[in-house]
DNA sequence: CTGTCAAGCGAGCGCTCGCTCGGGAGGTCA
DNA sequence: TGACCTCCCGAGCGAGCGCTCGCTTGACAG
């Protein structure tokens, strides 16, 4: 747009940029994903152009493309991040306890730390995933589908200790919490009353001990 | 916007564009908002162009203009109309009962067929809502806000008749079952083993019973 | 028979998109 | 010194975007 009139015509522009640190500063190539992820989260990936992440980062447009080689490939780097990222989190947090419970428990509040934590990168996996080419949404899709196969196990090992109900199907028990975590990215704010810990805990006490009071409504007292 | 499209009285136009051979059939103005639904929520409102949705409705570019009068109305009549729709539904089902977790139940049935038999339009609004002006997205969310709003209070009547628990604030119960049920649209399928009665009946369990297995000794009881 | 109007058309305007090109500045090292 | 590399730049290409233009067609009311 009008930016031509912000920045003279200055061979040595790039190094007084650099002195002066105009734009938020450090490298490019650092800035670059943690940008990119947080304006496709803000504006959506198509609806955000390559001019406007390369003004964002403070240099030409022509120069982001010394560092990618296309804008999908900012998306699927993203999207293979989150994935990786929330997976180890996971792993690593249940493996620390050995009761059941406890590991779904902890799996619940790692999940929510992870994607919490790092909104901009897995608030896109989660929204964007049309936006690649079928070859790169199969990649990404079947590390996705890794990662449930993960807590599937680990709600299935829950069913057969007793401590998971078993007249609900695996599948529905594991999307139903994935259901419930996920989209908690929608509106959760860093700056509110409620910090990730605690909603956590309280999504942790919904899911396995359900909204209403116990007993069960029709069975016992009423 | 769009709203002059109630259907003329069906003269021989439907005629005329079937014997052309044109695609599939019906006045443009009521496949309008289906088809602009449908491709929205398959390939994301900006990812879709207008000359790629008139070509869907077997029409020129030209005369979409002649119904809407800008691509965005579309997504606003859209979203306008999943909220009207899934509000009318849910109050209607939760009248039918008197018993608190009876309403509960019937709320939990209610939006999930809601949003499940018309995906193309709910799924839209849940994840386009970004792409409205600033002004119609005010607009949109303030009906968001309102159907939350009767949630909240479905839930706190359940909290003053003792059957749901109070050790957890409403906006965080009502929030999560929103998250449980709303993305549900990401991953069900039609033609899959489960219906949707089915699987508001587990997610109901799960929301109000709790995934793990009853009772819980000592702890939970409220 | 005629005037009005919804519905649709082909052409194309002004603009932005993703991406490319040839080249320059500065650092490293033989 | 000079060959090479990384990082960056200004300029601009072809394509596609949302949207508008002047015009035609067929149904129908007076």
């Amino acid at each position: 747009m009008g930016e031509r009139g912000l920045t003279p015509p200055d061979s040595k522009l790039a190094n007084r940029r650099r002195q002066v640190g105009n734009p938020p500063d450090g490298p490019v190539a650092t800035r670059l994903l943690s940008t990119a992820a947080h304006l496709f989260w803000r504006q959506g990936y198509t609806a955000t152009s390559t001019r406007q992440l390369s003004e964002t980062l403070g240099v030409q447009n022509a120069t982001l493309y010394h560092h990618v080689k296309k804008k999908e490939d900012l998306l699927f780097e993203i999207c293979r991040r989150a994935l990786t990222n929330v997976l180890a989190r996971a792993r690593a947090d249940v493996s620390e306890a050995d009761d059941p419970r406890e590991r779904v428990e902890r799996f619940i509040h790692g999940h929510l730390s992870a994607i919490l934590e790092d909104k901009d990168q897995h608030a896109t996996m989660l929204t964007e995933l049309r936006s690649l080419s079928v070859a790169r949404r199969r990649q990404v899709v079947s590390m996705r589908d890794e990662y449930q196969d993960f807590i599937e196990q680990l709600l299935q090992e829950g069913q057969l200790a007793g401590i998971i109900r078993s007249d609900i199907s695996t599948k529905v028990l594991t999307l139903g919490l994935l259901d419930l975590l996920n989209w908690a990215i929608f509106w959760f704010e860093e700056r509110g009353e409620l910090d990730v810990r605690a909603l956590a805990t309280d999504f942790a006490r919904i899911y396995l001990d359900g909204a209403s009071t116990h007993p069960r409504a029709g069975e016992g007292e009423r």
